[in-house]
DNA sequence: ATTGCCTATGCAACTCGTTGCATAGCAGGA
DNA sequence: TCCTGCTATGCAACGAGTTGCATAGGCAAT
């Protein structure tokens, strides 16, 4: 299980509530691990009775009180832990994929919108990606240990988006072909 | 969910037992869309149930009964009205780059054998890939639909293994650096 | 004024997916 | 001969993930 892992990871790079967390993965960390708020609460909850992050209350106003947590010390060395051990390759679940073959037991040119949306979906995404390259990192040369880790995961999104987008339009091809 | 569908495709692709399934989601489907033997049997039964598809028992000798499983008409209308609906954008679940952030709390050499091992194991699958590609697809001239949809499905799951092993590279590259 | 959206946390119920185990006959090798 | 492994199906229990709903104050626009 990595959820608590990559809570922990994301509150050892910044502290914050579990609100704050779940922005967090519907931003950056949730370009290859997604939970939804309803999760993180869960998990946070297990990880404070474990010991493994501390909360603190803070008070505002002009908005809800909010619990800000940090990872702790036995956090730190779960995750160390976990860093040593070997995780399993990561499988893809490509629900397009299906629809693909199972195209060919309708009309394939149903698929051709749909697949336009996802062409569509996967270059807006590509266009963040980038321009959160420029904004974060503008000098290469010039990163720490931790952006440079940051921004290599964020060079595998971009060309994954990249191959996704190339593939799209080899299927969109291929589609139009069995149309004719 | 897909999985109801990936089995129906799989079936109109060709009947087959519970079994049978299972190692080709072990094989071919696995690719974009992973099951267990244990889920299997549970989504063949309930599609049983609602008459998605039809069973017929099969005696062997030598080896255990099967119930060989094939695609029924309302399958096959629920996958017509499931390929018209839109799917999300597929979300992915990458460990490995939870735990490339992970290595800036710690030693970042620490991760170098286990990105390699990724590294290799994705190398294995390009190969399988690449030799399957030139078994079953040998003439792209000269397929029919279903094989066209086939290839370019496979062609994905090519180009993404290309795509990882230069993004591992690249992570590789950048531990080396932070190591010296 | 009302509507809708944002911050912030949470419960309850559900489905999906995994893991460990069980059965049972047959084949092949040490 | 025993052990391992393959075919074939399944139960039981658990853990992960989703969905719908609830609360509650503040803000901005219509």
């Amino acid at each position: 299980m990595a959820l608590e892992h990559a809570i922990l990871v994301s509150l050892l790079e910044q502290p914050g509530s579990g609100y704050e967390l779940a922005r967090r993965f519907d931003r950056s960390i949730g370009r290859f691990w997604t939970a939804t708020h309803q999760q993180i609460y869960r998990v946070l909850r297990r990880m404070e009775t474990d010991g493994w992050i501390a909360v603190e209350a803070v008070v505002q106003d002009g908005r809800p009180d909010k619990k800000v947590y940090s990872a702790a010390d036995p956090g730190r060395t779960a995750l160390a832990d976990w860093l040593r051990e070997p995780v399993e390759p990561e499988t893809v679940r490509h629900e397009l994929a299906v629809k693909i073959r199972a195209a060919a037991f309708e009309d394939p040119a149903l698929l051709i919108p749909e697949v336009e949306r996802h062409r569509e979906s996967h270059a807006t995404l590509l266009a963040r990606y980038l321009t959160g390259e420029q904004r974060d990192f503008p000098d290469p040369a010039a990163l720490g240990a931790r952006q440079q880790l940051q921004h290599v995961v964020l060079r595998g999104g971009i060309e994954y988006e990249r191959m996704t987008l190339a593939w799209l339009d080899d299927v969109l091809a291929t589609l139009h072909r069995l149309a004719d």
